[in-house]
DNA sequence: TTTGTGCCATGACCGTAGTCATATTAAATC
DNA sequence: GATTTAATATGACTACGGTCATGGCACAAA
């Protein structure tokens, strides 16, 4: 989100992380603002039996668990690299210090959070008022708008059933069970088991 | 959340709204800043078959809508008088211009946000991982935390058990009957039919 | 006191998504 | 190309929360 050369000057400092990596732990005091260079990472839940929900997944030029620098509270979730990465990060008190400097920098961060307190009201509307398939559908909407930028035709999905599974709050099976009555429908395209909406 | 003096130098208009009155409609175009000044506010999703989520209840003090007001989308929910309630509001353009004129305002602003996704960060977490009882358990935490400033003895819950199946994704019947649980293991008290928690 | 209203309470039944077990297909590694 | 590994697919069974119907209690207004 922030230029990569400011938050050199800020005393950004890259890691290397590998996939499955924990980055920081639920739990955890919040020290660091983080952002994505290369690769992607997870903010995840663990349940007791293991199940995992996934709050959401950032990508190259985005960051990840700042809200908590702001707020004194622990993470809520724990990040993990979705597969080999880098990232930058600096300190807490940098990240504000930036914040106050900044204004415009501030008012597109303030818009980020925006962004993503709308997404995740979209998400859980749908998570405690619908069924699988209207939560699946929702999903792939939301991802939809957020990549393609004005792309009309099929978009390849590029999440695993498990993925959509631990987004939508439902298991596998379903996941799978509801994409194939989709299909069925004509909503989404299944080659080869990848999913094109 | 802002002073009020300072609402009122720019623009702000006060209106009273009667119980169930709507302020806005989900889809709407937000064009408003809005601030509860006496009663409360409910945003809320209905479903096709009249089913209601509430994604939040808000306060004297608190604003509500913003969100939306600094991204180009509409409202993902229905603001509704959740009682008699009086709000200020001051147009959009006023809102944004505000935020840039007072650095510290925007920051305080900018918590507000960190805090709502942290709210619903950990509350996602729950409807899609865990059962009905764990999870009124864990909306009353996040209730008593935001409104008890460190009282140790019980709260009375001031939410219907309706309100407490429309936060969670849950049915009535289903939360009376969790709740009796919770009593019987010692979590809450119920006195004739009040909660404290 | 009576009537009314809104919320709380409880039981019986049902349906959907979860669970578990097992194939099958795709793709990565050698 | 052969072999291993991961992801997708499918079936049978089950449990949990939803649904619907009905009743009771608390409190306010007539």
């Amino acid at each position: 989100m922030f230029h990569r050369d400011l938050l050199i000057t800020w005393g950004g400092i890259f890691r290397k992380y590998q996939k499955d990596q924990t980055i920081f732990y639920e739990g955890d005091k919040a020290m660091f603002y983080y952002e994505v260079i290369e690769g992607s990472v997870k903010m995840v839940n663990v349940n007791e039996d293991g199940k995992e929900f996934i709050q959401g997944i950032f990508k190259r030029g985005e960051s990840f668990g700042e809200p908590v620098l702001l707020i004194d509270e622990p993470y809520p979730a724990s990040a993990v690299a979705n597969e080999d990465c880098v990232l930058i990060r600096i300190t807490r008190e940098n990240f504000v210090q930036l914040l106050k400097e900044y204004p415009d920098i501030h008012l597109s961060f303030t818009q980020v959070l925006a962004k993503r307190l709308y997404n995740k009201s979209l998400m859980s509307k749908e998570i405690s008022s619908y069924g699988p398939e209207h939560r699946i559908q929702t999903l792939l909407q939301i991802l939809k708008k957020n990549i393609s930028t004005a792309n009309t035709d099929k978009l390849k999905v590029d999440l695993s059933r498990q993925q959509i599974a631990d987004m939508t709050g439902l298991r596998v099976e379903t996941v799978i069970r509801c994409m194939k009555k989709m299909q069925e429908k004509g909503i989404i395209n299944i080659e080869k088991g990848k999913v094109y909406f």
